[in-house]
Formats: structure tokens, sequence, C-alpha cells
DNA sequence: TTGTACGCGTTATCAG
DNA sequence: CTGATAACGCGTACAA
């Protein structure tokens, strides 16, 4: 009773027109010496038969899937829920789309399952080119990606320390300067005492973004208090709990600095739960600029990142490279700008 | 000076171990008949030689690539906006990685190129099924996916009045029944005069979540005014627009219903712009519990959409579809709850 | 202008 | 236990 669903190949094609594959294939192909004739026949039967290539076929033969993968160095679960990757995405995906190539997800929950899962299928060609999401600062996969000689472009920078010879295809932003800009601008309303809250320093965005944070006391001549500094996963909840305890504990602290929107609205959220208030009692600046930032209350104060553009250039990068167009720069930092908003008032309120 | 990088195949590995390539691949597909020391021989090899099989060969052969289309109708731009797209994803995600499946995205501009595209896809071989993510009211996409046999699932439901034969793989929530809890809850309030921010109605979420707004009405009793739909995009700023020409309009209304948190967030603000206090002047209730929810001031009354648990169910249906396990039910219908937070007053306050 | 035949990298079916 | 060899669907050099 069952059909077996044969899909029609370029042979039932062919048999149908009395010609042969080859005929059929440079009609396809739009081929110089093909009378007007043949190419209708063949094309009416290609419409009728409704024939669409084999990708596979084709890809064996063409050396490619034309497939970019994106790596999200962590699951799936943890991955989407900040909107960062969503962005990105956005950006990545609008590009890819327009020049024929193919998005595919890849999340890994350990690093070392998405290093070796990335180069398998890099090396099985189902894979043209990867797109890193975040840098680790030491980072098995970068490494065994240049090794490959693979073509990828990291949204995010190495460390220096990693000391590659090769100069990489990058998208960033001065996370080092744009950080130190927000602590320089706490500063001169009056802060002195700022916590910044911090996710895992395995990444280098987190290590850069910390890294601005500290020389901006240094270059202030003030003294640094490391008991400001708070680690927390992505979890809201655990956010709030730092947050509230280290409040407790520091009646000193007149400003929080979040590496990232999601965590200074759960400062915010924080703060408020304990009765004090935003910025009057304590000042919040985020990062990043989500759609969020604008949503909430008191607005978020933020230093805008241009997340979208990024992933555009990102996937311009990446395509160009594999299609061996090497005439790009292969660095590329965007410019940012702090967003003035309610979170963090214009003067220091004095905290009774 | 540059080498061609011609990747390692079966037959380099044959060839350093002496032996056929059937008797490689063999090995590496664990086999019966073959004695250990060749098994240990030729896996020294494909080790050193770091051989990968190629994807495209390989589905050649299978005759599938074990790609899974996600279907976003609309552009990457505009989808990804809306956290609900991301939350699908990240329950897709997790269930197509554990069984070996690879997320493809994709995000066409209008129906017309999707439905191409789509079907394109699925007879290159290319994808083995899609998810779709969004149902219209007259959708050319499912007919035609119908008409091929192909394998998919519906995040949504599609309309009786398309009287489709077979019946159709969806996973999806009680969105008229819902709605109408929704509203017979702001009725219970007090409430009769109630905005309805819907989006296009061409898609048939919204069309649902209309009927159960509608409905409520004409269950208790009370005149409906069809001058209480709008109708917006999703750009936030038109919603804010949207909202305040009504309640300049209509001083009688107490009470908006939005079909989605980030309309429901916007009329927020809009409400807010104009002097007027949520919920004592106005109530507010949004639909989906995004995480934003609970994060906006006052936080949002909502209904609680298990979003990533209805993507993961979504990728488990179409897998095991693909792969014959036609045991399974075909419809899922997911339980919501009204989350009641702040934005909704436990009674209705006098609008002065 | 067209057809034949080979190759892409694998897997599977045969003999041996 | 192992090695030819055909087949998957397509592109293309070569011959006709």
């Amino acid at each position: 009773m069952e059909m077996k669903k044969k899909s029609v190949s370029i042979k039932d094609v062919a048999k149908v027109c009395n010609v042969s594959v080859s005929t059929v294939s440079r009609v396809l192909h739009k081929y110089p010496n093909v009378p007007p004739e043949t190419e209708k026949l063949v094309m009416s039967a290609v419409k009728k038969l409704n024939y669409i290539p084999n990708t596979a076929a084709q890809s064996l033969i063409k050396g490619s899937l034309k497939n970019i993968g994106v790596v999200f160095t962590r699951s799936a679960e943890d991955a989407l829920v900040n909107p960062f990757f969503a962005d990105v995405l956005r950006g990545i995906g609008s590009v890819t789309q327009n020049k024929g190539y193919y998005l595919q997800l890849l999340f890994y929950k350990n690093a070392k399952e998405e290093k070796k899962e990335t180069i398998r299928l890099l090396r099985s060609g189902r894979l043209d080119g990867v797109i890193l999401l975040v840098s680790r600062v030491y980072d098995d996969l970068i490494y065994s990606l240049i090794e490959e000689h693979a073509k990828f472009v990291l949204s995010g920078r190495v460390m220096e320390t990693m000391g590659y010879k090769k100069e990489l295809y990058t998208v960033n932003t001065d996370n080092v300067g744009d950080s130190y800009k927000v602590i320089q601008h706490l500063i001169q309303l009056g802060h002195e005492k700022i916590v910044f809250i911090n996710g895992p320093r395995e990444f280098v965005v987190n290590e850069d973004r910390y890294a601005g944070y500290r020389k901006a006391f240094i270059e202030n001549g003030i003294d640094y208090d490391p008991h400001l500094e708070i680690q927390t996963s992505h979890s809201p909840q655990s956010v709030r709990e730092s947050v509230i305890a280290m409040l407790k504990k520091r009646k000193d602290v007149t400003a929080i600095f979040a590496k990232d929107d999601l965590k200074a609205i759960a400062a915010i959220q924080a703060i408020k739960s304990m009765g004090l208030r935003v910025p009057e009692d304590i000042a919040v600046i985020g990062f990043n600029d989500y759609d969020i930032a604008s949503m909430v209350e008191p607005k978020l104060t933020t230093v805008r990142v241009p997340i979208y553009e990024m992933g555009k250039r990102t996937a311009d990068m990446l395509i160009n490279q594999i299609e061996q167009k090497e005439s790009q720069e292969k660095t590329a930092i965007f410019p940012t700008e702090l967003i003035l908003r309610e979170s963090c008032g214009h003067h220091l309120y004095n905290r009774s």
C-alpha cells in the first residue's frame, strides 16, 4: 500500500524529455550552446515533475553545503534567554539569507564538547565556517580552529596572552574603554564606592569590562576595593541575592555598574526590595541597551551596543572569507554610546 | 604556494592501512566480523589522519541531512525581537541537539517566498522536516506541505474553515479559552469598556485571542463595542500612539488587554505618559508571561504560556514523525495560567 | 548541439 | 574475514 516516496531526480527529467542528463543539467545551469526548443522542453518537464536538484549530491561535488554555524558557548536553554544572542542572530540571519547561506545553530553544554563537535562539523563539510559568539580567556576552540585553517569570525576578541601569530577576524566593541567611561561618569558624579556586577571571568568580555572598571579607579587615584566585585551566573535570582547581601554589608556603596542590562535590572529589583530608591539611594548603570532597558522603571542608564549591526558585520566577514574575498580588514571595532536615562542621577545624592 | 586543502577521505585511511575502503567502513560502523587487530589498525589511522566522514556523501546515501528547519514567518530582523521566538527556539534546540538533528533557521520576508523556499528546501533534501512557528488564517504553506506529504509540526493551529482532511501535528494553547478567561476576570472586577490590543488578524493566534475576547462579552450579556479593538504592528511606538489616541477619544475605558506582553508594556508606557496610573486608572493585562513581565513596573498581570516546554514538544513530535514513530498523539494543547501581579488591581477603581 | 563516462565520498551487496 | 563493485544524484570533460 505504502508507496516508497522516491523524489524525482535529474534522470526522470531526462527520460521524460528523451534527452541525456547532461542536457538537462546544461539547461539548468544556463549553458550557452543550448537551443531554445530543448530549453523549453526541459524546463517544462522540470516544472511538471517539480524537479529540484538534490542538495547532498550537489554539495558532494561542490564541496560545500553552504551552511554557517553559530556557536553559542552554552546550552540552548541558557543562550537564548539573553537578548544579546537574539539580537546578533537577527543581524547574522539577515545577511546569510541574502547571500544564500543557511544558518545552523550550535549549542553545547561544555567547552570540551563544543570544541570537539565544532571541529567535527567543519571537517565533515557540514559547515563552511562558524561564528563564535563568545570567546574565553583560554580558548581551546579558537586554537583548534586556527590549526584547522577553518573559516571563522569571532564576535569578541582574543587575549593577547594567547599570542596567536595570525590575525583573526573579529568584531567587537572597546569593552575596556567603554567600561572605563562608565566609571569615569560615575566618579564625576561623585561616586566612589561602586559595585561591579560581573559574569564569569572565564569570558574575555567580562574580563575586559572588569579591566576598564579597575583602570578608572587607578587613573583617578581612587583606592580600589576588591570586595566590590560581584560575580554571578545569569540567573536574576542569584544576582538579586548577591546585591542584597552586598548592600547589607556595605552601607557605603552608592552606585552599581552591571556588565549587562539584565543584571542591572535584577539589581534594581533587589535595591527596591530593600526599600531603597534608584537613583536617589543607589545609582545603577547597565550595559548593552537591550530593548527592556527603556521599559523598566526607572529607565535604565546604559551603554548602547549596536548588537544587530555587529551581527551583520560578523556574517559579512565570514562569507567574504569563505568566498575568498580577502580584501577586507580583519578587525571591526564598533563605537558605543552612554545612554543617560533615569537609573543614574545627575549628581550624588546623600545616602542617609 | 597555496596548497589545495583536500580533506582526508576514507580512501586515505584505507591506503595507510593497506586495506580496502570497505574494511574501513566496516570498522567505523562496528560491523561484527572484524578482527580486533584490523580494528586497532584502522582506528589508529583514523585518529592519526583525523578522518571524519563527509556529510554530503553520507547524506547522499542515507537520503537525509538530519536538518530541521524552523520557519519564522517574518524576516530575521522582525522575528527575534520577540521573546516568544527566542523561547520556543530554546525548547526546540534542546531536543534537536540531543537527538542528533541540526537546527536551521528560515527567515522570509513574505508568504510567497516563504512557501516557495520552504518547499524547495524540503524537496532538495536539505531539510528532513520543518517547524512552523506561526499559522495564517489562510495558509498556503500548510496547504503545500500537506500536498507534498512533508513532515512538519505546527506551533499553533489551523482554521477549521480550511477543511483539511488529514489531522495535522500541532502544539498549541487554548487561545480562545484563555483570552475568554482574561476578559471574564476583568468583567468580574467590574470592567466593561475593555480595549483589546491585537496584532494582524491574518494570523490564527490573533484571531483566536480576539474570538475569546468577543465571546466573553456575549456570554456576559454585555454589549460589545467594535471600536475597542486596536490592531497594530509589533512596533512599540505604534502601540503607544494607538493607545494614546484611543484613551483620548474614549474616556470610558477602564482596562486594556493586550495579546502580547510587549504590547501590554507599551500600553503601560503610553498610559503613564498621559499622567494616568496603572492599575488605578487603567488596568492592564498581557499575554505570554515573558521574562520582562515581572521586571516592569507595575509588574504585569498576564497569562503564563509554557513556551519553552511547547518548543520541546514541537521538536519531539517532528522527530518522531521523521523517524516514523507514528504512535504519538497528534495534538498537544498546553494549559496556561493567569498570573496576577500588579498591573490589574483586584477591583475597579473609579476613573475620575 | 548532444551524449557518454567518470568522479565526488560513502555505504551496501556481493563474491571469494 | 575481506575486497571489488555498484549505487546514491549530480556536474562536466571529452568525444561525437
